[in-house]
DNA sequence: TAACAAACATACTGTTCGGTATGTTAAAAC
DNA sequence: GTTTTAACATACCGAACAGTATGTTTGTTA
């Protein structure tokens, strides 16, 4: 009676006990004991669940990461509206709502990215698919701010897709290794200027 | 006869292995044996120059990641002329020394700071204490283009300074991602543009 | 309700790793 | 030329770690 069995229910309290402890040391030095101490489960049950730690590393990338990017990003972008009053309002959500993580242990894909896609093809396959996703999404908008006209036509909105994703990753990373919410604020200050470039001038003297 | 003494160069030595080694496989997954592997001496000479593993780290920042800054950005845009430019060929010139190690093991510094700075205190002010040098560099610069006339006076240079090192990172991480020259190549070419916009737009109709 | 399989728990193993203890050799100091 | 010390070399150690072998319990199915 005390302890009854859920199956999806242990293999989520310990992907997120895995993210959290991944995201917090990096993945070499995630240790799975301690994992388990987060958890109500034993060796038993990870391994019952996830045969290696590398596929509990994988699984937490494409389900959880890429659950945030969805919900932060992904489906935000797939709603019509300008681009750049999306991507502003996605920034200030993602703020909002893992400022703090985001200064203390950093964008969680970008640490794996930056730790692991050297030395594992897998990390590095699964944390690419996630920048693709983002990088299309934004692209899309931009194209779709492009033909209603609230997006400058010349640019090109693939490439300026991957400069936005890159930008944030470094003001996020800068702003980790400075311990400081100054750097993430003036650093997102300038991103924002930017994008803001990126609207179509209002003709002056015409209308 | 065979073997002579040099301290200088056993410990430049190992610390030319150690940086290689940690560039490619992280700190953490890099292997002291592994290290020593890449010299012509063995494990009671890296402990006899350096204490631990930690410290052998820090020297590899400290003395060799530093040095290609300096030499790469710090001491091009302590010259006179327009910092844009500078920038440009600072630029230009990492990609062409490093390029390919950029885009198979992505920025040293970066790779570093992000599987480290959360968790050693020492990474982060070291790798911090060298994204500020960066910084203050770009910064220095910008504002003497201020007040030559090539760069606009409405920006703030610390900040911009800060988005460009960030941007800077960004590119490269996504690119070393990504195995592609091709998002290093697009992403640099928005970061230029971006650049160009910080110019002083001619005054048309004057003269 | 018997049989079976999924869902765990527990105890253990083999290996790798950073670090050390100790021995040895070359170079400098006197 | 003897002494001393810095500069190594070699062999080894304890700990931590991912992973496994095996036992046990719960739920399901026939």
């Amino acid at each position: 009676m005390l302890k009854q069995r859920n199956a999806d229910q242990s293999r989520h309290e310990l992907l997120e006990a895995a993210s959290k402890e991944i995201h917090q040391f990096g993945f070499h030095a995630a240790s799975i004991s301690r994992i388990l101490e987060n958890t109500s489960l034993t060796r038993g049950a990870l391994y019952h669940h996830f045969p290696s730690k590398l596929e509990l590393g994988y699984a937490v990338i494409d389900e959880l990461f890429g659950g945030y990017l969805r919900q932060l990003w992904l489906e935000p972008l797939l709603k019509i509206g300008d681009p750049i009053e999306i991507i502003e309002n996605s920034l200030n959500d993602t703020y909002a709502i893992h400022g703090q993580e985001l200064i203390s242990y950093g964008c969680p894909l970008n640490n794996l990215s930056q730790e692991m896609s050297a030395i594992d093809e897998g990390f590095r396959e699964r944390i690419n698919a996630q920048y693709e996703k983002w990088q299309d999404a934004l692209s899309l908008a931009l194209q779709g701010g492009q033909e209603t006209g609230t997006v400058r036509k010349d640019i090109n909105a693939a490439e300026v897709a991957i400069f936005i994703v890159a930008s944030i990753e470094g003001c996020i990373g800068l702003a980790k290794n400075n311990k400081s919410q100054a750097t993430l604020d003036s650093c997102t200050r300038i991103l924002l200027d930017y994008l803001y470039g990126l609207r179509v001038v209002p003709q002056a003297g015409r209308s």
